[in-house]
DNA sequence: AAAAGATTGTGAAACTTTTCCCAATCAAAG
DNA sequence: CTTTGATTGGGAAAAGTTTCACAATCTTTT
């Protein structure tokens, strides 16, 4: 992706950590706090003081020295820092059984995420509905994608077909995709891919347990 | 003095990426081929050879120069660096949505985890098996786990029970917890948490959109 | 109105991770 | 058996990230 940038960089994992700044920040104004220290929201983040400020001086000056943060301007800051003004549509492609629990998952809608539709090569799905989301036939995808122009694909199919599924999205624009099929995706350089692989992250684990052995 | 502790440090992506290198080789190793250069490795991975050789290198000298690394052989190696040797046990807390996913998935059983029980509180689930996994009263985690010592909880349940659960996890003797709830868990120094948070893998797309725009 | 107390924002230092680079090594060819 | 070519391993440099430390700033107290 293209760094555009006269600004200093901001290190990756400062993105990872404005979400959840932004999460806890939801939270504390729903139960009415007004204000809020930089230990204190580090506290409940489990990261340091400094850390959270560092974060937020890469995007402006929100705080006020001696008091902290105001809960429920700052939120709107990170909110607006992530791009988090309006609902984003993106597709989800495979609805078998990850696909299906995260068609029926809350979460995305509640964080502002819309599953414009779904589409699997399953005869018995096509057509159907999962949570309100339709069921489309994949080769419907490149005449969907040339009406509704979205950037986000959520890849929810098996690894022996995640490949060819992703040229055509790549193809038909997309430019952000996140993969959950096991294998690493090959993209040109503009576009976009986050892995979430569930055996990995148990093989981490077995890696500690054996050091600690 | 003199705690002539030789180990260098293990960067924590090194572990990831073995993970990484781990399923490309078994994959190569299917394939029949015999020998592979860190550059082809890197190919495969997205990475650079350096990375790769990097990686191998904090562990031993698995690579022949001028050759390249044994692709069996290797395999083996870093099978046992991330302690694959046999199969690990797991339980799966919530059998909802994504914890169906979760059972019904089988890519845990091939990487060699077996979900040993599921627990949840809906007491028309209690009683069933899904996947062969049966599902038992979340009441009797701590009977459970007082008869089967395991480590590894993986937690699917809403972010509102979710630290209570945890702490009774952390009670029975869990060690290490792969969280898809979306909060971050207390837990004590020597527990491990790693948070699979889906909403917050859109929201970091969802910056870079914003910023390219 | 001044002093005491709290907390931010940020350069600089410390630390971590990645990348560079090349001597050493091994295989294959001449 | 010597040269050529490929490739590793790892020290050192570079790049990236986190932590430290404290002046500046705002609030509260006296």
């Amino acid at each position: 992706m293209s760094q555009s940038s006269n600004k200093k960089k901001i290190p990756k994992n400062t993105i990872t950590r404005l979400s959840l700044y932004l999460r806890e920040l939801t939270r504390l104004e729903q139960e009415g706090k007004k204000a809020i220290s930089s230990s204190e929201l580090a506290e409940l983040t489990d990261l340091t003081d400094t850390q959270v400020r560092k974060d937020l001086s890469y995007f402006g000056q929100f705080g006020i020295s001696g008091t902290g943060y105001e809960v429920s301007p700052l939120k709107e800051e990170i909110k607006n820092i992530l791009g988090k003004g309006k609902v984003l549509d993106v597709i989800l492609i495979g609805a078998g059984n990850l696909g299906s629990a995260l068609l029926s998952y809350s979460g995305f809608k509640i964080q502002g995420f819309n599953i414009k539709a779904a589409f699997d090569i399953d005869t018995r799905k096509i057509g159907q509905k999962i949570a309100d989301v339709p069921i489309h036939d994949i080769e419907k995808i490149q005449d969907f994608l040339k009406k509704e122009k979205l950037k986000i694909a959520i890849l929810a199919v098996s690894a022996f077909s995640a490949q060819k599924i992703t040229d055509t999205l790549v193809n038909c624009g997309i430019k952000y995709i996140l993969n959950f099929a096991p294998l690493i995706l090959k993209v040109p350089d503009d576009v976009m891919v986050s892995n979430v692989d569930l055996s990995r992250e148990l093989e981490i684990f077995s890696y500690f347990i054996k050091s600690s052995e």
